[in-house]
DNA sequence: ACATACCTGACTAAAATGGTCAAGTATAGT
DNA sequence: ACTATACTTGACCATTTTAGTCAGGTATGT
């Protein structure tokens, strides 16, 4: 299972993406200081972010990122997909076609790591940046 | 998050020993030889669980591990729990009084993550030893 | 006594993580 | 045209974690 600092990033990133993006594009630079986050690193995250369509960037002076799509139409499932956290468990080696841990049949445990994943995921797709955004609202008023 | 090869070791071993312990304990050699795990691996993890009693051992010849409860009430989360398999995800830290990543705030995605965490928590609180011994039979009729 | 099997702790190679660094390219504003 | 800003790309690296191995025990049934 992955998850990590990389896809937290992405998500606080987006979210403060998402609160100012109003007329114009968002640049790093100002991500990085609001949210304390390395800009080199930023580069790299908002670089898969673009490949995935999520962000759309404009160069130049006054340049920066703005979102592809509304936020409730961002969820974190597209997020993590995009930084290449993948909701996905222990791998039972799956080269080998013969099973797990070189034995013929599935361990004991193959189903668990799927329904696990599922469970996840479920978690994942019905949370949208726009619920973040949201919440964060609340709690600073 | 934290959800590696040696929680799937520890639930694979505790499938096997429930499978198995009937009469006898069962030695480490034979759930190594079984299940394709390496010996030593083996003992460095069932010394957990026997730190949290989730097994007995019997020492000398014919000796082994034994579970000290049924299979129905040992939940995953209490295997994982023993070896040290946190289902925690990306600490914001938490050492700093002031908040996360040295802001004077909490990071917009921290309630998040508590959220996952009781999320997937749930999951393995349902699923006990006695499931997946269940799920297991089945397949191999 | 001796074979079996648990017990303990130190050690380590390889991979993943969380970045940094360097050298660009594109564009807006002057 | 120049220049500052900001995106773009790719290589590099220190540290930490993982998934073990290794070496030496100790306890006990036969």
């Amino acid at each position: 299972m992955k998850l990590t600092s990389k896809g937290r990033y992405a998500v606080m990133a987006l979210v403060d993406l998402a609160r100012f993006d109003n007329i114009n594009p968002v640049s790093l630079r100002d991500i990085s200081l609001r949210q304390g986050i390395s800009l080199d690193y930023l580069e790299q995250i908002f670089s898969k972010l673009k490949k995935d369509q999520i962000v759309k960037s404009i160069r130049g002076t006054h340049g920066g990122y703005v979102l592809s799509k509304k936020p409730n139409e961002i969820k974190l499932t597209n997020i993590f997909h995009a930084v290449d956290e993948k909701v996905k468990t222990v791998q039972c080696k799956k080269e080998s076609k013969k099973g797990c841990n070189g034995k013929s049949t599935k361990c004991v445990t193959h189903n668990l790591w799927d329904e696990l994943e599922n469970h996840i995921n479920t978690f994942f797709e019905k949370k949208s940046l726009e619920d973040l955004l949201k919440n964060n609202i609340e709690r600073r008023t």
